[in-house]
DNA sequence: ATATCGTTTAGATAACTATCTAATTAATTA
DNA sequence: TAATTAATTAGATAGTTATCTAAACGATAT
């Protein structure tokens, strides 16, 4: 079944039922007389009354065998105002997994969650994987040429290619005689001995 | 095929779409990605998207070979605003024949459009009828008891049933020793021949 | 009491909609 | 040029909805 608000928005997404709302608005009518008027049968009717009714739009009153209806205002100006504004809407989007995108991708070119089948061409693919790669990269520390090469052989056939998409893409750089993820740490005058 | 206003609430009348208008009202996104978050296929996606954009929702924007769709806010607000107003709901009754209930029942009960059938027990049927019935009295003339059972006679074949009905709706009256229909005229000093 | 009346419910059917797979298209990459 | 990619379109199918007729219901009228 569907939502709360689906089954609302649905409730006015009917000529016939647009229809008795505008004629609710003028005064109240039985049945019969929107039967008459709308040139369909009683039973149908009452299904559009009911669709109507279970969202709140309209109320029935009995009077002898008749029902009588009528419109309350108040909630076509509540779904005017609350269905469909911004904000409901992107409330009703926390449910959703906004990353099912970006998993999506990884789980394709790291099939087995490790190892890289390919370089993405796509811009937006190859933006998510390289990211990717680059946080197995520690951010601290200093790689040398042999240790990126180690690093990232862990991960892809070709290293030296994938480091060279890496530089271009500013996601490490080359600074003080080793490669680093992102920008280079502030070297505290850097000499033998940094490649631990 | 439904008009555009039903339409227009019929691409909102989806929680499927409901929830791509709440990520594009967050972002710009293309539909592979929108394909991923919502589970369906790109087809399906295709398919929500070119119903909200027929209903001016959502626009989209090439570039290289993906689309690229963008939601127009000021769309949304103009259809709370504007679809679901009781003015324009009043407004689109304009071409309902309002009066089909009432001719209807006259239908009925006229079958030859000149003799009535019965007198309505219902009560809104009842005021229908007579309603019709004294239309067919001068409302400038007095009527003696003879005048009045001959013009209703040509009606209905119980004219005293029918004139005591009139007469207790108040739609004749009896003054100055005649009937007249509604209140009786003021009367220039009555006298014989006052019968045409 | 019996019949009548408006409404509602049940059941059936036709029209419509959401969704999928497969084919097509237009653009990009190798 | 050939292969790949995202989007769209076509065609099929399952689920939903609008509508009708007939039956059931609750109230009124004869």
């Amino acid at each position: 079944m569907a939502t709360e608000r689906v089954q609302t928005l649905k409730a006015l997404a009917s000529e016939k039922r647009l229809m008795i709302l505008g004629l609710l608005a003028q005064r109240e009518y039985t049945g019969e007389e929107l039967s008459s008027i709308l040139q369909v049968s009683p039973a149908t009717i009452s299904h559009h009354l009911a669709h109507l009714s279970r969202a709140g739009f309209v109320s029935a009153r009995a009077e002898g065998y008749y029902s009588i209806y009528g419109l309350d205002v108040a909630r076509l100006q509540e779904i005017a105002d609350n269905t469909l504004s911004i904000d409901v809407l992107v409330n009703r989007t926390q449910d959703l997994d906004t990353d099912a995108f970006k998993n999506d991708v990884i789980q394709k070119y790291f099939p087995d969650g490790h190892h890289l089948k390919a370089i993405p061409s796509q811009p937006n693919r190859r933006k998510i994987i390289l990211n990717e790669v680059v946080q197995t990269l520690n951010p601290g520390r200093a790689y040398s040429e042999v240790q990126m090469f180690q690093a990232l052989e862990k991960i892809y056939h070709d290293p030296e290619e994938l480091r060279d998409v890496l530089l271009s893409q500013n996601l490490i750089s080359f600074a003080n005689n080793g490669y680093w993820r992102g920008k280079p740490q502030a070297s505290s005058s850097a000499g033998a001995g940094i490649w631990d």
